[in-house]
DNA sequence: GAAACTGTATTATACGAGTGATACGCTTTC
DNA sequence: GAAAGCGTATCACTCGTATAATACAGTTTC
């Protein structure tokens, strides 16, 4: 069963998006793996404090994108299989990757100063 | 007069928040200075295509942000004495790379891959 | 087979962000 | 002082997001 434990809802942008993003983090981390089982949208909505049609837009996009199949009545479960994994996780990093180096180019900042600055905000970023 | 030539749209993010975007970048790059005139609401409206009020929001925000200075009926300047330029390089710096950094890490990277994944992606925006 | 759960669908409501249209008063310029 | 341009304020509209309340059909479990 896919967990949300350690979820934590955050402003600045959707509910669903967050919760597709909490799912996807997952693939590639590799806590998510094909054929897991994801918490029914009542179970998870009430765990959240959610409306369940949000948790339901969430899971409609991770099914639209080939993550995870769902039959009515049936439990939902991811499907990762051939390479999926690996195509999120390139998806995910340079997405990320791709905004932030462009917009501190734009700034002005050289490769040796955005290097030196990932290095730091590591370090303070830990917990 | 402050230059929005190479601004472009995008999508994804609020109008205004792009404007701001742009006009902190620049303060950042240096194309900005202290003193320096800002277009006024209407014609950088006209230019971009937008509602007047959209520039406004984003000199308004720029204004409570100390950065401006605008009387009513008279021109709009940058006001950016005692280091305010430092000041907002570190606070946009700090954020983008905390954002990123914080996102790559709950993806189970490791700093090794991060900044190999930087120096890929710095060469591959490289125009 | 009945109960409890599942996914799915529909309709309605609320709210804020973002934008559009317009008007008013002030400053500059000639 | 009149005109043009400026900053400012207000009202209205759309759209995305989230919620709420149900309803129905399929499956799992006992």
């Amino acid at each position: 069963m896919i967990s949300f434990e350690d979820f934590k809802m955050a402003e600045g942008s959707p509910i669903y998006v967050q919760i597709l993003r909490h799912i996807k983090r997952g693939i590639v981390a590799g806590t998510v793996r094909d054929g897991d089982e994801l918490p029914s949208r009542r179970m998870l909505s009430a765990l959240l404090g959610v409306n369940p049609n949000t948790v339901q837009k969430a899971y409609r996009m991770l099914e639209e994108e080939g993550l995870m199949q769902s039959h009515s009545g049936a439990k939902s479960l991811m499907q990762l299989d051939g390479g999926k994994a690996e195509l999120v996780r390139a998806e995910l990093t340079r997405s990320i990757a791709g905004e932030l180096t462009s917009a501190l180019r734009h700034m002005g900042l050289t490769l040796g100063q955005v290097v030196e600055l990932i290095e730091k905000m590591w370090e303070d970023d830990e917990e």
